[in-house]
DNA sequence: CAGCATCCGCTTTGATACTG
DNA sequence: CAGTATCAAAGCGGATGCTG
């Protein structure tokens, strides 16, 4: 997320962009923050049950990268239990559109790929299958 | 990549095919390696040049990954010095086309977020820019 | 409730050297 | 040329405990 470096820049303009893309995404919580987020706004504790795995540490962080980046918006609510709401932006709508195609793809070929995988593995590890026939 | 345990599951079904995907993709070169492969047959040594900062060991090991998934052939040419070419499957070249969305995403925000970043930034560390004004 | 600081470990990556 | 094997470094993520 934080630094590339100079590996990234490398590659040909298409590429770049691209890095950017996945290195803003490709925290292991962003998108699922984004998601939950999409529905409008959410508070922090409502964000940590909704994705649950997550720890308070990571969700904040994320959050906090999120919210440089100009993905979500930190609203605080001085009440006296502290009340913090979260929204994604247009721009962070935007990019959950585009990751909706994304999922449409996994969605489309996820069986190909968990097929492609099974047969990959057989192939090397057929000890572990008995049931298939490698020639 | 490989592993994302429970906690990939207990988001909604929304999210799980983005995981997926993501977990596909977020390699740090996964993405390059589509890029690069996605103008035609490639060879290592191509692939290699062609992205440059990676390393030997990173390109074989996503390839390899790539392969498993099912999104790159690897072709063996059993000539005397060795020739293998890597080519983009039909489900990769349909990820390619998504992630030229993302691309597009990027390119198109990619200032507001260098902005929101500097914004953000400023207001955090306002010591190293004295050109800005806070307040 | 929301968040930060610290410690700690696993996974990923890189450097290097060797082989069919 | 196209890998593989090994080792060490780094980054990311998790658990826990402490505040306003």
């Amino acid at each position: 997320m934080r630094n590339t470096g100079v590996t990234a820049q490398v590659v040909n303009a298409h590429a770049c962009p691209v890095r950017e893309v996945l290195d803003r995404v490709s925290g292991k919580w962003s998108v699922q923050i984004l998601v939950a987020a999409a529905h409008g706004p959410i508070r922090f504790t409502e964000l940590e049950r909704s994705i649950e795995g997550i720890s308070r540490r990571m969700l904040t962080l994320t959050l906090r990268n999120l919210e440089r980046d100009g993905l979500v918006t930190r609203t605080v609510h001085p009440t006296v239990p502290p009340k913090v709401e979260y929204e994604l932006t247009p721009v962070a709508r935007e990019l959950h559109e585009t990751l909706l195609r994304l999922t449409d793809w996994a969605e489309r070929n996820r069986v190909y790929i968990a097929q492609a995988r099974a047969d990959y593995d057989a192939e090397r590890d057929p000890e572990s299958e008995s049931e298939s026939e490698p020639t």
